[in-house]
DNA sequence: CTGGTATTTTGACAAACGTCAATATATATT
DNA sequence: AATATATATTGACGTTTGTCAAAATACCAG
């Protein structure tokens, strides 16, 4: 009754993808596609959890700059968030980017 | 004499990538982050070699659009091409998207 | 409620991108 | 040399992107 079985999470070296899974890696691999943004990450991943308020200042950006790209990255589902109090403290999604270095495997 | 030493193939996971890092990196995501591109990559993985002539049809886009999108790949360093008489044939290379998936361990 | 700090949203702008039709270049065949 | 095929380049187009200043929203402390 269902359709030929479509792996969530291929590999782009033995799977012929298909365009929604292309459409879904393509879209995790542009939110890495930005210096700042990949530095923004990387500065999270390092950190295991930051405050927003803490990667403001690293990168030379502006706040709002810095806000624009939390949400490319949240939206790409690369980062999570949580809110407490007046701060919100971002963490790397691990099973998202775990997908993604799948993909390149 | 040196300045402190800079691993080629950090990990965003576990390094503060510096800006040429994240450049680097930023540059071969980039080449990734479109669904056409990312077929076609997958297209030329899955084959291990393919010509060119292979690759238009596919993907339902015009001839200059894939060409286009391979040379975009090609600068990215993920694929290399070979001239064979009148056509051109394109592989992975494994070196870089190994670099890539790196990154993301 | 008022004032202060953290974060997001809006609006603007230049730059980069994906696409195609048309053209150019390269190679092979006759 | 002439013709045919494969691939790349050019030029144009609308769309998306990265950036910032300014304004709006959310939360906290008096």
């Amino acid at each position: 009754m269902s359709k030929t079985t479509e792996p969530c999470c291929p590999s782009v070296r033995e799977e012929r993808l298909t365009i929604k899974q292309a459409e879904n890696l393509a879209a995790g691999f542009a939110a890495l596609s930005d210096p700042v943004r990949l530095r923004l990450f990387s500065l999270v991943a390092a950190a295991g959890e930051i405050c927003a308020c803490d990667l403001v200042g690293p990168l030379g950006k502006s706040q709002p700059t810095i806000s624009h790209h939390l949400k490319s990255l949240y939206e790409a589902g690369l980062v999570t968030r949580e809110r407490r109090g007046t701060w919100i403290w971002y963490s790397i999604a691990v099973g998202r980017l775990d997908q993604l270095q799948e993909a390149l495997r």
